[in-house]
DNA sequence: TCGTAAATCTAATGTACGTTCGAAACATGT
DNA sequence: ACATGTTTCGAACGTACATTAGATTTACGA
C-alpha cells in the first residue's frame, strides 16, 4: 500500500489493456475471458477479482477510449493561441483526433471499432459521453463557418460526419511505417479546405497555376 | 422443381437475408443462428439443410455484399458516355457506392460492418475479392490524376482511403429521412474536388470572390 | 515471525450455442 | 393414390463460455 501504484491498479491496467487490445482485434462477443486472463498474466475467474462483469469491462475500455480522444481534442484547442484561424483550430483537431486513434491507443480504436455491435444497453451508457464529444466538433464547425471560413451553404452536419468518417476510417487500414500519421491529417485537411480537383482543362483557359 | 425459384432457392434466400441483417445490426459473433432461423421462419436445425455451417453462411453475406457494391461502381462506369469528364467518373462512382450501401443492402454494410472482425481465415478467403474492388477505384482516380483533374502531388493512396471512410462510415450514422443519399454524395464530392474552405480575410486582400 | 488483508488460483456450475441426425411433413411426378 | 425426393422439425450432444466460491498464495504492517 505504500506506493502509490498498488498492485490492484497495476493488475487494473494489465487487464483492461488487454481487453482494449483484443476488443479493437476480435470485437466484443468474439474475445473471451480466458483470452484477456492470459494476455493480462492471470486466470479467468481472476477477473472478477477487479471488475464485476464482462459488461463492466467493456463499459470501462469504451468510457476511457472516449475521454481520451475527448481530451486530446480539447487540449488541442487550448494550447492555441487566442486569436489561431479556424482552419488551424480544425487543423490541429484533427490531428488530436486522429493521433488518439492510431497511435497507441487501443482504448479509443475498440471504441470506434466496436460500438455499433455491443450490447444495447451497454450503446446507452455512453450516448451522452458520444454526444459530448460531437459537441465538441460541432462547436469548433459552426464558429468556423460563422466567421466565414468555412462555407456558408454546406450542411455542416454532413460535412462533419464525413470527415469523422474519413479520419475514423483509418484505424481499418493504418499501419504504422508506411504512410505517417500527419501526412493523413494533412491530406485530410487539404481535402476539407480546398480538394483535391483541378479545373478541367476541357477548352483550356489559363494553364498557369498547374505545374 | 416447375419454378424457377424453388422452394429451396426461397428458403436460401430468406436464410441470408436474415443473416445478413443480424450480422450488420450485432456482429458475427453475437448473432446466433437461433435468431438467424426465427427470422427467416424456420428451426436452427433447418439451417444446415442449407449452409454446411455459420461460417459458410457468413462468407456467403460477404461475398454477395461486396459484389453486389463492385457491379454497381463498375456498371456507373460503363453506364457514362465515354468522353465523361473525370469528375463525372468519380462522381458516379460515389454516388452508386453510396447508395448501395444505404439502400436496402444489408450485405454490403454488413460486409464493411463486420469484416473487420471476422474469423482470420475468412477475412483471407476474401481478400482478393476486396483487392480487386479496390483497384476499380485505384484505377478510376489514376486515371483522373493522370488526366490532370486531380492534384499530381498528393498522395493518392491516402485521399482514396479517406474517401473510402467517409463512406463507408455513413453506415454508421445515416438514417433514412433526414438527409438524402443524394446530398451526402453532393457534400462528399464538393469535399474531394473543391473543399468546403473559404479564403480566409484575416488581413483581407481581395474579396471578390467570397459572397 | 506472525497475522491479516489483498490478490490470485482452481475447480465446479449452469447455460447458451453450433451442430448432428433420424423422424415427420411436404411437394411432385406417375 | 402411391412413391420418391425435398424440406423442415425436434430433440439430443458436446463444447465453450461467463460466472461463482472456497482454497491458496502473496504482500506487508506490527
Amino acid at each position: 500500500m505504500t506506493s502509490e501504484q498498488s498492485k490492484s491498479d497495476i493488475s487494473r491496467a494489465r487487464i483492461l489493456d488487454a481487453a482494449a487490445k483484443m476488443f479493437r482485434q476480435k470485437g466484443y462477443a468474439a474475445t473471451t475471458l480466458i483470452e484477456i486472463a492470459r494476455a493480462a498474466g492471470m486466470q479467468a475467474g481472476s477477473l472478477y477479482y477487479h471488475f464485476g462483469s464482462k459488461d463492466e469491462l467493456l463499459e470501462e475500455v469504451l468510457d476511457i477510449g472516449m475521454r481520451r480522444v475527448h481530451e486530446a481534442v480539447e487540449e488541442s484547442q487550448e494550447r492555441l493561441p487566442a486569436d489561431s484561424s479556424h482552419r488551424d483550430r480544425i487543423r490541429v483537431a484533427v490531428e488530436a483526433h486522429l493521433t488518439t486513434l492510431l497511435k497507441h491507443d487501443d482504448y479509443t480504436s475498440a471504441n470506434i471499432r466496436i460500438f455499433g455491435q455491443v450490447p444495447e444497453e451497454v450503446q446507452q451508457h455512453h450516448i451522452r459521453q458520444r454526444d459530448a464529444y460531437a459537441e465538441l466538433w460541432r462547436h469548433i464547425f459552426t464558429k468556423a463557418q460563422k466567421s466565414g471560413a468555412l462555407s456558408s451553404d454546406v450542411n455542416l452536419g454532413v460535412v462533419r460526419m464525413l470527415l469523422m468518417g474519413a479520419l475514423n476510417w483509418s484505424v481499418e487500414w493504418y499501419r504504422p511505417g508506411r504512410t505517417s500519421i500527419q501526412a493523413i491529417a494533412d491530406h485530410m485537411c487539404l481535402m476539407l479546405f480546398n480538394g483535391v480537383g483541378i479545373e478541367e482543362p476541357a477548352q483550356s483557359r489559363e494553364n498557369e497555376t498547374v505545374t
